[in-house]
DNA sequence: AGCACGCCGACT
DNA sequence: GTCGGCGTGCTC
């Protein structure tokens, strides 16, 4: 059992001193009687150590140290976290095995099945165990974890009878629901209506929990913001779903630790959380939903880049689980799982779409080409119009594409971009009333001459919400004008009362108006849909669906306009009310064009050798670029990063993980420099 | 990641 | 002649 003897080589001579250090212990520490050996992930970042390490269970720590619990151990010359993955007889180490040191909680954090998962997102995203487990497991909080455990809640579902009322416009619907309730795993890709006040969707969701309920599973809810995490709190209490657990990072470190330990101990099984919430150990976990899945926000932005909706689909295959994914919207990547058959959608007729949903203008450059050189302005005559006589029955949306002061100017004659007279960056104004800056170089535009016209004035063209607030206040005198968004000065606002009223909201910040609005105003289309990333199309009519669908119905006098030239197509998509069609056109040409989802793509960023180290071990996969990246070099690099893009058909996606996983252990082990960064199916692919 | 061991420059 | 640079290698 003992150590070869080889390695009691005897020096002798040497002082004896030392030798005192050493016995600590009389003999070696009784050892675990079961399943003595630990396998372990140490919890350390270089890709090459993620494989599990065996120790030894000293008997004292026999109970404690279960599957899934953390515990130290020695790694090397140092003490390291671990997470003790699973007990066995025997070890595959040929070598002498070190006992655990400690266990630092008997608490069992990660569950076999979040195990499993995390293995499989480590995989599919080429990262590591410790990386995507530092995801998925809050940090400890040891007050919380000794506070008393509240006795369990009755079982939901044995609560008032199940209502299906949300589900019954959508074709699909009902059976969803009976399938759910009948502990089948149907998986559906939903599109929503919107609803009265837009809060339909939550009632949705709160059904098809009720309904996993009834078959006796949990469900786990991820949604993009602690706004909609509220709402769907809300309308889980009203389907009479108790004991529901909100899991959000942004709550702090305590309630977090206590709500995940809540759904760890079993005390509740519906879940709804942010994007982290998305490993959450929900015990017989029977449904996943996923909300506007195309928010970035569900796009996790610390390594390995895990998408919530990938992980959750990953989640409903490995734990049989259904899967819903749903928006007001529909994402091009949610739009692939209707194409390869992996879901079915969930929508509703066009004629119940006519029905619920608001009438639809676009006022672009051609519609307004008869109101002369007024046309130009932000808020032409029409919307002005508009605005005036929906004021009458209500409030009113404004929808402006950026957050904060104009952050870009123009020629106030031929409306060019205004760039720096020295480096030829981006004009900004960043305050107000401030002189406009540049925004690489930093130089005050004192003495700014258009190149294009030599005209000496300046305009803001990109106009934030807070100048829009201050515009429309002097637009419509006498009118309330509320502002919502991270920059305003009053934050974001969740409702807003019914009465007139004008509301300028940035896209994800707009407030609920309990009727309904009157009207939305969607404004500089032109700005919302340019942009060289590939969803700046399926952003911009997410966000205009979004806004919209807080307006009351046509029929109710329900009105939209979306001012500017935007994007033909997304502007049909808005005005048809068609975001489904609009998916499948994109996917369509993505998958003309080998863009993904309709192929599965890799960016690998960083100094230019180590980039190239990188993709030179991987095989099989085009290889595009490198080309340097926009932006500063990064700190202490006078040369820009670069990006390489690494490109293979979907169905080699795991095998190009692999590959790069395995590139990456060797960097790691071999210590080449620089940091490099490798995203699978980046979200911002530009 | 840390920390060892292991071969080539400027200093006591 | 040594102290010490950080280039490979390992950690159960």
């Amino acid at each position: 059992m003992d150590g070869p003897a080889a390695e009691q080589l005897a020096l002798e001579g040497l002082p004896v001193a030392p030798a005192r250090r050493r016995p600590r212990r009389a003999g070696p520490v009784p050892i675990a009687e079961s399943a003595p050996v630990a396998r372990v992930c140490v919890d350390l970042p270089p890709p090459h150590l993620d494989r599990p390490f065996e120790y030894l269970v000293p008997a004292s720590m026999d109970a404690a140290a279960r599957p899934g619990t953390r515990v130290k151990v020695r790694f090397g010359a140092q003490d390291v976290d671990a997470y003790v993955l699973e007990r066995v007889d025997e070890a595959e180490h040929e070598g002498a095995l070190a006992p655990v040191r400690r266990v630092v909680s008997g608490e069992p954090v990660v569950t076999p099945a979040v195990l499993r998962l995390a293995r499989a997102v480590a995989d599919r995203w080429a990262g590591t165990l410790a990386d995507v487990l530092r995801l998925a497991v809050p940090p400890r909080h040891a007050r919380v974890e000794a506070e008393d455990v509240a006795e369990l809640p009755p079982a939901h579902g044995a609560g008032r009878p199940l209502s299906g009322e949300a589900w019954a416009p959508y074709r699909g619907g009902a059976a969803f629901l009976q399938h759910l309730a009948g502990g089948g795993t149907p998986r559906a890709v939903w599109t929503a209506l919107p609803g009265p006040a837009g809060e339909r969707w939550p009632d949705a969701i709160a059904q098809a929990v009720a309904a996993c309920a009834v078959s006796g599973r949990g469900s786990l809810v991820v949604v993009p913001d602690a706004r909609d995490l509220d709402r769907v709190l809300a309308a889980l209490e009203a389907a009479g779903v108790e004991g529901a657990v909100r899991l959000a990072a942004d709550d702090g470190p305590a309630p977090r630790y206590r709500s995940f330990l809540a759904v760890l101990r079993g005390r509740s099984r519906v879940v709804v959380g942010t994007r982290a919430s998305a490993f959450a150990p929900v015990a017989d976990l029977g449904l996943v939903v996923c909300w506007d899945d195309g928010d970035g926000l569900h796009a996790e932005p610390r390594a390995p880049y895990p998408h919530a909706r990938e992980v959750l689909a990953l989640r409903a295959e490995l734990e049989g689980a259904a899967f819903l994914v749903g928006g007001a919207s529909r994402s091009v990547e949610a739009q692939a799982l209707v194409a390869t058959g992996w879901a079915r959608e969930v929508v509703a007729d066009r004629a119940t779409v006519r029905a619920r949903t608001p009438r639809v203008r676009a006022l672009t450059s051609v519609e307004l080409a008869r109101e002369g050189p007024a046309a130009a302005a932000r808020l032409p005559g029409p919307a002005w119009r508009a605005i005036r006589e929906a004021l009458a029955r209500g409030p009113v949306l404004v929808q402006v594409p950026r957050a904060g002061y104009v952050p870009v100017v123009a020629c106030a004659r031929c409306r060019a971009a205004a760039r720096c007279g020295v480096c030829h960056g981006p004009l900004g104004v960043p305050a107000h009333g401030a002189i406009p800056t540049c925004a690489w170089c930093a130089r005050l535009a004192t003495d700014w001459r258009c190149s294009e016209c030599g005209h000496d004035q300046l305009r803001s063209v990109r106009v934030g919400s807070e100048r829009t607030a201050e515009e429309l206040g002097r637009a419509f005198p006498g009118v309330t004008v509320r502002a919502s968004g991270s920059r305003a000065a009053s934050g974001v606002l969740a409702t807003v009362p019914d009465g007139p009223a004008l509301v300028v909201a940035t896209p994800g910040a707009e407030p609920v108006a309990p009727a309904g609005y009157a009207a939305a105003v969607l404004l500089d289309a032109g700005v919302a849909t340019s942009g060289a990333s590939l969803r700046t199309g399926e952003d911009a009519l997410r966000r205009w669906l979004a806004a919209a669908s807080l307006v009351r119905a046509a029929d109710d006098g329900g009105q939209v306009l979306v001012v500017g030239d935007g994007e033909e197509r997304v502007t049909q998509a808005l005005v048809r009310w068609d975001p489904a069609g609009f998916a499948a056109r994109e996917l369509d040409e993505r998958a003309q064009l080998a863009l993904p989802p309709a192929v599965r793509v890799a960016t690998v960023t960083g100094p230019r050798e180590a980039v190239a180290a990188v993709v030179a071990r991987v095989d099989g996969a085009e290889v595009l670029g490198p080309v340097p990246v926009d932006g500063p070099a990064p700190r202490g690099s006078l040369v820009p990063d670069v990006r390489t893009v690494l490109r293979v058909p979907r169905a080699h996606g795991t095998a190009l993980a692999a590959e790069l996983r395995a590139s990456l252990a060797v960097r790691s082990a071999r210590r080449e420099g620089g940091t490099v960064r490798v995203q699978l199916d980046p979200a911002d692919l530009t």
